[in-house]
DNA sequence: CTGTTAGCGCCTTCAT
DNA sequence: ATGAAGGCGCTAACAG
């Protein structure tokens, strides 16, 4: 049984079925009878408007893409609940591309921003390299950047925040706690998604560093994949070197976790034997009681939705950088050093 | 500038749009001169075929609905990444319906089952009201439990796990490690989501003491919202009975995670002083070394998809139900009570 | 205010 | 093997 059409309710309304449309679509050029008819109509037949039908002769897919990599990481579901959160209120539908592979991440990237696929996208932390940058400078569709940037594309919206202070105000406050010996775990700084975050918390931690007049030992940074173990091993390694870092700063929660992790492996206490510091401020950071850098990360994917939908209501005519705020989150994973 | 459409292609090439069309779709019946000829035309217009025109003409949304309540808890996301992993080689696009409210839920449970919005649907732990049957039963296109049942569904293939027997396993293990007060920390048995699990494990926790010859006792039973603050609020209350439980069971990890959280504000050991089991074995779980039931998160979602899949190729003509197993795994959050 | 008509881009017969 | 034509369900422009 196949299910009614417009033409169906307008058979059984007795109007034409551009009467029909107009009622769907609460145009006001209806009289109230009619409309009453055509509403009865459309409840007896139990008659739903087809959405695809709706999308051709629009020409719109009234559907915005979200490219996420890795979209089961923390991180990137409470940005994505933002989105979802946001859109749920909106007459968009919400298609996002899970990238987990340079391949998919290349695909997505020349495929997606495409008229016929969304009418926007979001793009989140991935930030383009440069032989995408044609691709989405020629995009017919609204692009905004979520966490993501690229000097090319000052003409796409972005909703960003400050890493590089993000960085130093997490080096800042172990140093402010008197620690001198600071090690930093994080992605690999050249990652073949080119995740920059970890890089620019670098510069912060190197900017805190020589500011307050400490040198850097590379033997203090370990650089490895973004995963709870990776950190594991990487803080091991380092806790091996034999006058270990007294304060470790993670690039995220899930790293500091493994942080955590190999501090207990070592027998040593936290904070009194190791400070951690982590960063995003993730549900179970609290549960912690990790001290971390918060950013916000649910609003970041609601304000990246608000400023696609802006600019696919003509409301934004030259691009908006939307710069969220950073906060140290102190809690008990880090404390004075008087060594 | 609009995008080509399959017009353009056929005059570019010089052929009947009904030769791209085959091109397109892989038809053998074209001859290896024209179709190179069509495909350089498509190179040239940088051709893509527009999805929702496609469908229109199909008939088909070429979509799956996951409806799936709360999907940003650690177990619906791991069950969701095993859907779209799945869904990523096929031809279908994966549309998540999140719901958070009751309203929603309802909502969804009209109107997502029919042909006009997708193909194919996966309920995921919600299991339908009375209310809903009709709807589910008439839908036009085939529905896929996950985690979910009801006795008049017998027409509609499910993934599900044996929760009472997971219920006993955990209890049980306590049991057997010499346990006699044993607390039991859930969802409300009695929710407005109609979620099951808590209240089918229950029935597993009173059997395991049954035949033990444990009497049960209520204040052993607290039931709340599914956060870890609240398992940690009833956890508290429990263990200020003046014979508190020396074991407690958690419906899932994230609760278990609050029981944890109530142990430490006490100041009691784990497991020395008090033993805790979990349920779903999600990621945190082998970081605290939690015990807990192991259930097959990924593959839920997984199955869930291939069986709706196969029900949309016609292979299944009656429906399936996939049991998956429950294994125990013992970690460090129990331990044997002697006292 | 309302009915009619012409597409939206593609797929699928039906002839050729 | 290929071209032409009809239709998927809806919207929007036009005429009344």
């Amino acid at each position: 049984m196949k299910p009614a059409t417009i033409r169906d309710v307008a058979k059984q309304a007795g109007v034409g079925l551009g009467t029909v449309s107009r009622v769907i679509n609460n145009s006001p050029q209806v009289s109230d009878v009619t409309r009453k008819r055509v509403q009865e109509a459309i409840e007896a037949l139990n008659y739903v408007p087809n959405p695809t039908a709706r999308r051709l002769s629009l020409g719109k897919t009234l559907t915005i893409a979200a490219i996420v990599p890795f979209f089961t990481r923390p991180s990137f579901i409470e940005r994505l609940r933002g989105v979802e959160l946001t859109l749920a209120e909106s007459a968009y539908a919400l298609n996002i591309y899970n990238v987990e592979t340079i391949q998919r991440r290349d695909q997505c990237m020349r495929e997606v921003p495409r008229k016929e696929i969304a009418d926007g996208v979001l793009i989140f932390s991935l930030s383009p390299r440069d032989a995408d940058i044609p691709y989405l400078l020629g995009a017919d569709v609204p692009i905004v950047l979520v966490d993501a940037n690229h000097p090319s594309l000052a003409s796409l919206s972005r909703v960003v925040v400050d890493d590089v202070e993000g960085g130093r105000i997490a080096t800042q406050h172990l140093i402010d706690l008197g620690h001198r010996r600071i090690g930093y775990v994080s992605d690999k700084l050249d990652n073949p998604f080119n995740f920059q975050s970890s890089g620019n918390r670098y510069q912060g931690y190197r900017m805190a560093l020589d500011s307050a007049g400490i040198p850097f030992r590379p033997e203090y940074h370990g650089q490895g994949e973004h995963e709870r173990y990776k950190a594991c091993q990487l803080t091991a390694r380092m806790l091996n070197i034999p006058d270990r870092p007294t304060g470790i700063f993670a690039s995220s929660d899930t790293q500091a976790m493994g942080v955590l992790e190999a501090a207990r492996n070592f027998g040593l206490t936290v904070p009194d034997e190791l400070s951690v510091i982590g960063f995003d401020d993730i549900e179970v950071a609290e549960y912690f009681g990790l001290t971390t850098v918060r950013q916000l990360l649910f609003e970041s994917g609601q304000h990246g939705v608000e400023l696609l939908l802006k600019s696919l209501e003509g409301k934004i005519d030259h691009p908006l950088c939307d710069t969220l705020p950073l906060e140290l989150v102190v809690r008990k994973t880090t404390a004075a050093w008087t060594g």
